[in-house]
DNA sequence: AACCCGTGGAT
DNA sequence: TATCCAAGGGT
């Protein structure tokens, strides 16, 4: 066994991390949705999540047959809501294509949608007891550390690297305590800022350490400048019920119930007339709302709409929801707080 | 290959 | 406040 597997594997079992809720099953179904909530994503962000989730769906079979929307409601201020929109897709995959089992084979494992190769092996090794490497941001980081490597870890070539190394650093045993160890010691020991070099048993081996280059790996990645959109959302309201639209599933917030989008030029009222056939007149306005995402700033000014029509008959992109009704709704999270502003401050005429 | 896809914590 | 980025994957 490499040193490095050897330390990595004897710091977890006095310094892992061994109570994590999906660390106490092996069954694949579970490891899966952990695997899944947790990219790009901290471990923190997902406990609650996982719980009610897994509470909610807890085989394969019943995610399989609940409906999309269900399933986004449970994701709903998770983020990268293709995660969910995959997870559902895969299970109705592994109830026609596996009989309802899910796969032990790598590759197998590997055609499920949502499931990449670093996914895929962390269920395969968790699960399964296989043989693979995951290579995660954590893996990454300790990587480019230990071995001095220089570059952004997301360049295609030095990614590739990554994968070579990571693979030939894997022990003949112990392979879950390895992996777990592995991300354990990115999250908590070898950290992005701030790592605790003097409690870490690869001090010796670690090229980033010896020349005083831990702050400068892993190279960042290169930014470009973030672009700034701005939308007004109408808030129709009417008999104390609000109207949400459904996103189509392709792009930002897809497949979750939103509020109808305004282009900044148009006038509110009337584009809800010309999209909805519905007579409104405004009421008065609520703060303005910003909302970074990792490719764009979006500045959203929410405009409350009194219907003074007749309601239009709902079409199957559409619905009307109470308040409350709909802060539990499959929503994105900056509509969430417009609609807790609403509730809080019900504006006037 | 480059871009898209969310949200929240840390600094 | 602005920036980085976290148990990545799809296109």
């Amino acid at each position: 066994m490499s040193a490095f597997a050897e330390k990595i594997i004897t710091w977890q079992r006095t310094h892992g991390r061994h109570d994590l809720p999906w660390q106490q099953s092996k069954d694949p179904y579970a490891v899966w949705v952990s695997e899944i909530m947790l990219q790009q994503t901290q471990v923190s962000a997902v406990i609650g999540y996982y719980g009610r989730f897994m509470e909610r769906f807890p085989t394969i079979a019943s995610l399989a047959a609940a409906s999309q929307d269900e399933v986004m409601q449970y994701w709903s201020g998770l983020g990268y809501y293709s995660r969910a929109r995959n997870l559902h897709h895969a299970a109705q995959t592994i109830m026609r294509e596996f009989s309802g089992q899910f796969p032990q084979d790598f590759q197998s494992i590997q055609s499920l949608k949502g499931i990449g190769r670093s996914t895929a092996a962390a269920i395969s090794v968790f699960s399964f007891n296989q043989r693979q490497t995951i290579l995660d941001g954590n893996v990454k980081r300790v990587l480019a550390r230990v071995f001095g490597i220089e570059g952004w870890p997301g360049l295609p070539l030095i990614e590739k690297q990554c994968w070579s190394l990571a693979e030939s650093l894997l022990p003949q045993l112990n392979l879950p305590a390895y992996i777990q160890g592995l991300m354990d010691f990115g999250a908590t020991l070898c950290t992005r800022s701030k790592p605790r070099c003097l409690s870490c048993p690869l001090q010796n081996d670690c090229q980033a350490y010896q020349q005083q280059r831990v702050s400068k790996l892993p190279s960042p990645k290169p930014r470009k400048a973030m672009p700034e959109k701005r939308i007004t959302m109408m808030m129709i309201m009417d008999a104390g019920e609000i109207l949400l639209e459904k996103r189509p599933n392709h792009g930002i917030w897809g497949g979750l119930w939103s509020l109808p989008e305004v282009q900044q030029e148009e006038i509110p009222c009337q584009a809800a007339y010309e999209k909805y056939r519905l007579a409104t007149e405004p009421l008065e306005t609520l703060p303005v709302l910003w909302h970074t995402f990792t490719h764009f700033k979006l500045e959203i000014t929410p405009q409350p709409l009194q219907l003074t029509g007749v309601r239009q008959p709902e079409i199957a992109t559409t619905c009307w929801l109470s308040i409350d009704d709909a802060i539990t709704a499959a929503i994105p999270a900056p509509v969430r707080t417009l609609l807790k502003n609403l509730k809080s401050t019900p504006p006037l005429i």
